[in-house]
DNA sequence: TACAATTCTATTGTATACAATTTTTTTAAA
DNA sequence: TTTAAAAAAATTGTATACAATAGAATTGTA
């Protein structure tokens, strides 16, 4: 006893979630890169298609990203053509992003494109333990 | 039913993964500065702690990182004194990671550095779900 | 109403990550 | 044993992330 608080990779929550997390993303990745997305370019869209024009800094809370990751991102996402990007008439601070009709017509080709990769991620999804984890790693947001 | 497979940020496992991987890492990383480490670094010297004289290629596969990530991670982590790389003299081919003293020296600091914030986290550790995350999250190593 | 504090976005600087390619060395095969 | 294939590390290019700061606009307050 006692043991469990020596200092190693194996014990690391910490190291768990990391390693998974990226290994999560890299299964993603290649589907994702047919719609022209990059993971976090996807939770942004994912974001968008649920709440559309939505300031920047309340996009950024959804996603837990700040400025300095959302102003560059959203700015290829526009060259790209996904969403627009506009400053408030009310409150000049604030810019507002809007899916563009590509954007919201991504979000068909998104649900077919992934479906398949769900399903065999499904699978896992589906045992006992997983229905858990949706709901214990919320609790671990810890920021 | 049915409804589960909407895609929706809430129901992304990959998602819940990021942010609460993220969230981890920043509860950790002003302790770790103190020890003028990174989340990275702190992993990597978990590494070497654990196994000491390995290849670059031997501790990425530890830590899920290719050469373009560990080489220039190594290197800082030479120029900060806490680590040599040695090429092998059997295979020119291979480059031998070492603790230095200095390296060797940290595992105590950090050890008690990161005591208080082990405990802290602890109390969420001890919890019932804890224990079972560690054993969950290494199923989803994907990669 | 001046002016201090706050809010929101953008910028700068540093540190990861990973795909793809290159270089060097080693191994395997013809 | 020449040559093709493989392996290991490094390099290049692109995409995140976040802390700290800056700059503009808005709000709160004396």
């Amino acid at each position: 006893m006692g043991n469990d608080d020596a200092l190693n990779l194996e014990n690391e929550i910490g190291f768990a979630l990391y390693a998974c997390s990226k290994g999560w993303i890299q299964k993603y990745s290649p589907v994702l890169e047919r719609l022209n997305l990059t993971y976090t370019s996807y939770l942004t869209m994912l974001a968008l298609w649920e709440q559309d024009k939505i300031s920047v800094s309340e996009l950024g809370k959804k996603l837990y990203l700040d400025s300095g990751t959302m102003t560059p991102l959203l700015k290829k996402m526009e060259k790209q053509g996904f969403i627009s990007r506009d400053r408030s008439e009310f409150d000049e601070r604030v810019v507002f992003i809007q899916l563009t009709e590509k954007g919201r017509a991504l979000h068909k080709q998104a649900t077919k494109l992934l479906s398949t990769l769900k399903e065999s991620l499904g699978t896992m999804e589906n045992n006992s333990w997983a229905e858990g984890l949706k709901q214990l790693l919320p609790k671990l947001y810890l920021k």
